[in-house]
RNA sequence: CGCGGAGUAGAGCAGUUGGUAGCUCGUCGGGCUCAUAACCCGGAGGUCGCAGGUUCGAGUCCUGUCUCCGCAA
């Protein structure tokens, strides 16, 4: 199939990659364009424009969505298939509408829950026991269209962001492909979204980042392992601010909530809310390297 | 050239006004103990990121260079 790729970041990259080993003529990719944002001034491609290019796909990098050239871009390509995956934009509904096939995109969680930007690191923020993807047609509201293939996937105990992050890429990849076939050969079963189900996962800021000790020691520990890679859970221990990276369940405690209870071999210990303490075992100081609690703890004393 | 921090034993750090490099952990050997992630004794392990320069002498000063990281995005 004639398929035009849209998205970003490397969850995207699996399911363009899919397409590629799968034999469809993949005639443009649109990625965001390249921004100079990083440390020192730097313009770096996107995951995406990085394996288009490397695969001689033509690369495109509009500005604007609606000013019209987007969508000239598209009527020359003449695609029979838009695919969207991590784009992070909204696009036009004259747009979405250009292909024979329409437009189909591959979402992080099992729609109508965890519509929006963040879906995986809202997952594991509200401790869901499982998540998946979604193939569904793009429609005017925020990933709202019908659903074509769900896959499941449960998240482990301690399972991170970027460990869940891969699996999802993958699973949204291996149901992209299958999902394909279907709309070519028009057995494809749209399921309209249960609009009264439906939540948000909105962006996330560097508001989430700071640990709020009275918390439940499990609800830090999510907090913990959905906010990687960005923006991360932070807090302040014994006068010094840290990234927090990796926690584990402590015992039960009864000093006020972040007291430090311990610091060693284990990690720093703290009290949480639930009467419960936490584990800090891997974490980062400003100006340091991401490192293990106890490793830190070697060149940073904390005295009780 | 967005701001800033850092590169010293396997790991995390210290090293004052320049004078033959220390700490904690780990590691190896020995000991104690019913036992141990505990404790005691002893040992190994570093051309101090790289390249130049100043100096009688530089981890410590100067110049250049590479790498890593925090902020900001």
């Amino acid at each position: 199939m004639r398929i035009l790729f849209m998205g970003t970041p490397d969850f995207a990259v699996a399911s363009l990659r899919r397409l590629v080993e799968d034999g469809h003529e993949i005639c443009g990719v649109f990625t965001q364009p390249d921004k100079p944002k990083n440390r020192g001034h730097k313009l770096l491609p996107t995951p995406v424009k990085e394996y288009a290019l490397s695969q001689n796909l033509p690369v495109y990098q509009p500005e604007k969505m609606r000013d019209g050239t987007a969508l000239a871009i598209v009527q020359e390509l003449a695609p029979e298939l838009i695919v969207v995956a991590a784009y992070g934009r909204i696009l036009p509904v004259d747009i979405l509408e250009a292909p024979k096939y329409g437009s189909i995109n591959v979402h992080a969680s099992i729609l109508p829950k965890y519509r929006g930007a963040a879906p995986i690191n809202w997952a594991i923020l509200n401790d869901e026991p499982e998540t998946g993807v979604s193939i569904m047609y793009m429609a005017q509201a925020l990933d709202a269209g019908d659903v074509l293939r769900v896959a499941r996937t449960p998240i482990g105990p301690e399972e991170d962001l970027p460990s869940l992050w891969n699996r999802l890429a993958e699973l949204g990849a291996q149901a992209l492909s299958e999902t394909i076939p279907t709309l070519a050969d028009g057995t494809a079963v749209r399921t309209p979204q249960d609009e009264t189900q439906m939540t948000y996962a909105p962006m996330l800021s560097k508001e989430l980042s700071p640990i709020d000790w009275s918390r439940s020691a499990r609800a830090i520990d999510c907090q913990v392992r959905g906010l990687q890679p960005w923006p991360c859970a932070a807090a302040e221990l014994a006068g010094t601010s840290f990234k927090i990276y990796r926690t584990a369940p402590g015992a039960p405690c009864t000093q006020a909530p972040g007291t430090i209870l311990s610091a060693g071999k284990q990690g720093i210990e703290v009290a949480c809310g639930d009467g419960m303490s936490l584990f800090v075992t891997e974490l980062q100081a400003q100006g340091g390297k991401r490192m293990s609690a106890a490793a830190y703890l070697l060149g940073h004393p904390i005295s009780l």
